[in-house]
DNA sequence: TTGTAGGCGTTATCAA
DNA sequence: TTGATAACGCCTACAA
């Protein structure tokens, strides 16, 4: 129940009670009143709950400003991403919440929309805020990391995520973009491809660098031959990949096999293909990356590399956090997450009775 | 250029520069460089411009829970969501951090995936952060508002959004759900459908019962009948679809439209009435809603009601921020964003060379 | 135009 | 086991 004025009308104003006002009630001082609230064993077990009950009485609430500036620790840990619109993004930034709002952290969440400036402008913010962690997928064309110096210096845990720079000597986890490539590169090869284009972005982005290795290094190994004309590049949006379509369909001779480096893009492009008359996958097999709800939606439903953001997400606020409480001086290290090629009916020829189409 | 460190060796601590290294360095009072900082019109031109090269020289950045304790202000809007990764969340938080971060302020982010336990929770530390407004959009079956209490005591701008009470005391931003439920059934109507299902979640959310009261108004002003067993209820996900197509597969007869509360669980119905072959639209014309980009995957292409969240999410920041610093003791106020109705070919029965299906 | 001084709410140190 | 006190960094009367 909350009690009513008459109860304590020592105080009334709207102010929010502060542990002077509960040892002014409990004739106690402000240092036994605050370490009571943070369970400090020397507090006698009576005293204790005393403080407990008038807290909560009261209505009292820390005040997280007064507690940062005293300890220099905010409890929040600061996101920066080029976007929040992706459902990756989404996954990954939902699954951290969950992870640190567990262990009573917050997120503090910027959008570099994709420019430097920003970028930069956003770490000094994160940085005069104190957070305690700053977790980071980098824009497009970051040329350094000058700017994460002050966390550097300050050993403030900093972690890298998806659009990780291409230095060792510093904290990232992402997947294993390479390898989900060259496997999925296989599969088409594996279902009979021969001539297997790759769409892909920029690879200025070092996902679709990698991407574009692995996809390189599958060819190679099973002896099929590689071009620059097999590459295509685009912005990897669904109209992009309407768009690349008619590219596809002036080819002589067609591909019969596509890897793209998103889902969003092959869906565009296979709609396109689809109405020429192209049969998917019996003229041209197509695997896509990323396995977005769409995936399960065109039709036939599109192979892709599954990867799940919630747990890089999760992974993420766990390693920073654990490094920020148990193990500050832990060297920069690597974190590679597995992903999944989920086979359905874009790519798959043969079909078997015992191995139905999802 | 970064000074070399003889340049003021006064101070070489790994510790954050302060206003009172900077009055130091320059003979001057903290009082003054805080001021300079602010480009407070009292400080004299050529101090100022001191201050400001002494600070980025020092590489001073202002400790936001110093400030934050002292002027009780954080600059921090706190948003609290049911969930993240949904794509209408993702956009409204984008949209919301852009303007945010323009005007200087920034958003801290919680989930109360569904819980009220966690909604309560996320309240009380957005309080104690001493956020200065906050957006809100409920949990599924928050009974009270009870925990915002002291929000509205302490007038802290609190604005609802999508999920928002029934309550008109209070600040809300909202779609008109109910019209635009109203326009899509009627398009159904239109196109000729006679037996109009309608298939959503349970109607205790606020959105869903607004969407099927346009649908039924429609009906009743068509004099079209209603009746229950033209309602299907399920979570709106992506299989139930699947699910309620089996169900109405067995109807007799079958519906000749149907009106989905969300495109998800509309493209897993059509999914699996196609496979049984039933024609879209010429057997069942359909609906959906929130216009995802599953909508323009999906064959036949889905209608569908569009509303843009990044514009919710940047106008619920912007009344929020206008309140804060113009306006504290504005009234409670709804905003009703328009939405639109897409038509597509999953509905469009009466095509014209003029009138192509996109 | 600049300086002095006190306080925002908390916690850590030292003393009792 | 508890209390007094200072300090975290900044802002703002008030004084100069």
């Amino acid at each position: 129940m909350y009690p009513v004025a008459e109860d304590h009308n020592l105080k009334m104003s709207d102010k929010p009670t502060t542990i002077y006002d509960i040892a002014a009630q409990l004739n106690l001082s402000a240092a036994t009143v605050s370490r009571a609230l943070k369970n400090d064993p020397k507090v006698k077990g009576h005293t204790k709950k005393k403080v407990l009950k008038a807290a909560s009485e009261m209505g009292y609430q820390k005040n997280w400003s007064a507690q940062s500036l005293r300890t220099q620790k905010s409890n929040i840990i600061g996101v920066i991403v080029p976007r929040l619109n992706s459902h990756f993004m989404s996954a990954v930034i939902s699954g951290a919440e969950r992870i640190a709002n567990k262990q009573g952290y917050h997120l503090i969440i910027s959008q570099s929309e994709e420019l430097v400036e920003k970028e930069i402008a956003n770490a000094t913010t994160m940085f005069s805020h104190r957070v305690d962690g700053l977790l980071v997928s980098l824009a497009y064309n970051t040329p350094d990391l000058h700017h994460f110096d002050d966390f550097f210096r300050k050993k403030i845990p900093l972690i890298f995520f998806d659009r990780i720079p291409s230095n060792t000597a510093i904290s990232s986890i992402k997947i294993n973009n390479t390898e989900a490539a060259y496997t999925a590169t296989q599969h088409l090869i594996q279902e009979g491809c021969m001539r297997i284009l790759h769409v892909t972005a920029n690879t200025n982005y070092h996902v679709y660098l990698e991407r574009f290795t692995g996809y390189k290094k599958a060819l190679e190994d099973h002896h099929l031959p590689f071009s620059n004309s097999l590459l295509l590049f685009n912005d990897l949006s669904h109209d992009a990949g309407k768009i690349v379509a008619k590219t596809i369909l002036e080819m002589n001779p067609l591909p019969d096999g596509i890897f793209f480096a998103n889902d969003n893009c092959a869906t565009g492009c296979m709609l396109v293909l689809k109405q020429a008359g192209v049969r998917i996958p019996e003229d041209i097999a197509i695997v896509g990356f990323n396995n977005d709800p769409v995936a399960t939606i065109i039709e036939p439903h599109l192979s892709s590399i599954s990867y799940n953001g919630d747990a890089i997400g999760q992974m993420a606020v766990q390693v920073l956090l654990d490094q920020l409480e148990n193990d500050p001086n832990r060297k920069p290290f690597q974190v590679i997450l597995q992903s999944e090629l989920i086979i359905r009916a874009s790519s798959k020829r043969q079909m078997s009775p015992s191995n139905p189409v999802e």
